[in-house]
DNA sequence: GGATTTTTAGAGTAATTACTCTAGAGGTCA
DNA sequence: TGACCTCTAGAGTAATTACTCTAAAAATCC
């Protein structure tokens, strides 16, 4: 059986995600764990340190999924970063929503926070670093630097967005992976101009594999196509 | 004089942006406009109506710096837009945090908003192939388009992230002008693989304006360097 | 099996906050 | 001047919610 503490965060995790944190107050975590508000609090100071442990949760899965390079990287190896990355960001995908309430309050978390971003934003120059090593990728490392923190945004911004736009899709895993695959096939086009070698061959498969045509799952585009609501009245 | 309606808005707005809309009460919208709760509230219903409003106005703006391409298109047009658009979203920089909240109550808002975000993609898309007729661009109808969703997920993403990692910048005009220009910089960086002709003698100028060295500014990555935090302790 | 510590229950509270209600001021038009 | 309408003040409230407190159950230790 497993600790009251982790169950805890699993089940706050749950309910973030799915309702977003402003909506599920302490008493609803301890509601739905069938315990008493009075045993939450004993293991857990107050509301932000929950949020807090969650943040270090998920940063320790992120390090997980993106083990420093060793040698000449593959293909194969980044899409393997490719998709830790997005599972990640899946998981916590509410912190990206709500953690800034929470970094305005707590310099602390905020402090960590941002060594965290600064970490990622390293760890990931490596990669993409060892990528060029293996000729899988050209470009400038100013070039990088750029594509680096264009990557990081969109992975960061995805779930909150789509999760924005059709809150839905928190109650549908079927929808959910899909706008996760679309996620991924966003981040393949970012780095494909700068692809060479191997990797632009198995580029076509990649593409195909993550794009999305469903029509029900993609809300940035209308289905009908061109018409733009009008600009100039109100 | 303006009208106490748009007074109310104008100082919401500034509040919301500077303090996340979750710290700003209605009562403290009334007491820095020097104004009682209940003229507020003849004006505007609730807060999500003050919220709305907000919305209603930030996509007026974003239509007027963002006119239907007319005829050929030049890389100064180009900039333009650019600039139009991540001036909008910087003064409603906390819709992008905070809307989310309201969309989750108010299916009206949040049908508006999904149109509001597929006219913008579709918006975008003509000025995108607007510059490709004109030569300034190539790639293919669907590179454009995965173009132009990551424009608009990092233009949409940028201010509110950087904003969360440093939250002194909305006290500090200076500051936030920095962290604009390195939004526009990475945006500039996001369609660089694209431009072609004489877009392409502009590029480096144009990098080289709103490119951002400032490390007080750049809360993205180390000062130092390469170290990463330990990525297994914990 | 008693003592001690850890964990839990659950009622309760203080503070926040969105919002209401009534009364009145100020302007306008006849 | 008086009727009428728009706008404003400001005290007040109902509801939410993070969090506390006491006591008892459960586990642990000797």
């Amino acid at each position: 059986m497993t600790g009251t503490k982790t169950r805890i965060l699993d089940t706050a995790l749950d309910l973030f995600n799915r309702h977003g944190e402003r909506n599920v107050t302490t008493n609803h975590i301890a509601e739905a764990l069938g315990i008493s508000p009075g045993n939450l609090y004993y293991h857990f100071r107050n509301k932000t340190a929950i949020v807090a442990a969650l943040f270090q949760r998920y940063r320790q899965q992120i390090w997980e999924w993106l083990p420093p390079p060793k040698g000449a990287l593959t293909w194969q190896d980044k899409m393997h970063y490719l998709q830790g990355i997005l599972e990640s960001m899946w998981q916590g995908r509410f912190l990206h929503r709500d953690l800034p309430h929470f970094l305005h309050q707590d310099p602390e978390l905020r402090a960590e926070y941002t060594q965290f971003v600064q970490d990622g934003m390293e760890r990931g120059l490596q990669i993409y670093q060892g990528l060029r090593a293996s000729g899988l990728i050209e470009a400038s490392d100013e070039d990088l630097r750029a594509l680096m923190v264009n990557t990081w945004v969109l992975a960061m911004s995805w779930p909150g967005l789509t999760h924005g736009l059709n809150p839905a899709a928190a109650e549908n895993e079927t929808l959910d992976r899909a706008l996760l695959r679309q996620g991924i096939y966003q981040i393949v086009c970012l780095e494909a101009p700068y692809l060479r070698g191997e990797a632009l061959n198995h580029l076509d498969a990649m593409k195909a594999e993550f794009r999305v045509g469903d029509t029900t799952v993609n809300l940035l585009f209308t289905a009908s196509g061109s018409h733009v609501g009008e600009a100039s009245n109100g």
